[in-house]
DNA sequence: CCTTGACCTTCCAGTGACTGGAAAGTGTAG
DNA sequence: CTACACTTTCCAGTCACTGGAAGGTCAAGG
């Protein structure tokens, strides 16, 4: 199948599945007039990369994860490892947002927002005092 | 001042701050040798770009509030708009962060993690059902 | 006075993960 | 036959820095 029908399906634009290719993450085949042929196969492996981006992993844990993917003989240990880790770097990222969360909503809360210029937002912004 | 001693006192990084007035955020004066010369008032202004980055304002908003933070006769609606733009969209980002939390969470839980091929992790990430 | 080393300058290149667009070839429907 | 959608490659741009090279400046120690 081309490379539009292949995006269809796995959710990945076609500059991405090239772009995928670019970097050696995913090859496909070429059919005779030189367009990109993906089997059924090749269409799993784009989407296990769509969701695996999806849920945060970088390219190269892609990498990593595709090649444990392709491996019949891997221990589940060393995937769970993987997801264990890029869990904690989650759990890190959603306390520092909440945090930034915290501190607008507080600087919003305070600010009349009116046609005055004072504003306890540019003074939270500005200030020496907590924040981020 | 000099830069590093700006770079101490806003708790951006030299490099961060030129690059600012490259991309004409912020230009500060020069000494007689050449080198950038920061006021007091320019280290509250780094400080305040420091902050607004740190709640994910992007350059281009900080662009939008430091301008805003120079009139001394902008209303606070104005600012008020958009810190609270900003605050729906890290809403935003927080819930589907929160999202992908759980479904990894639900992926690491039933995998047994030992020596054994299986995974439920890898169904997961290449299966048809579910997943964000 | 000279050297060392920290600091400063500019400029160019690279990061991550795409995305946009140009120029040209291919396939298909009317 | 023509239009148009789809494909190819390649180059450039995005965002917000960051790294590094090559060279100028400055204060302290010998």
């Amino acid at each position: 199948m081309n490379i539009g029908t292949a995006s269809e399906r796995s959710g990945l634009p076609p500059k991405t599945i090239r772009y995928y290719e670019d970097i050696g993450l995913m090859k496909a085949g070429r059919a005779e007039n030189g367009y990109r042929d993906y089997s059924t196969e090749d269409v799993h492996r784009l989407r296990f990369l769509q969701r695996s981006r999806g849920l945060g992993f970088s390219v190269e844990e892609c990498r990593q994860l595709l090649s444990l993917y392709d491996d019949k003989e891997r221990e589940s240990a060393e995937v769970k490892a993987i997801a264990e880790a890029k869990l904690a770097e989650i759990d890190r990222k959603l306390a520092e947002l909440a945090g930034l969360r915290d501190t607008l909503q507080h600087l919003v809360r305070h600010c009349h927002g009116d046609e005055r210029p004072e504003c306890p937002i540019m003074d939270g912004l500005s200030g020496d005092h907590a924040a981020a």
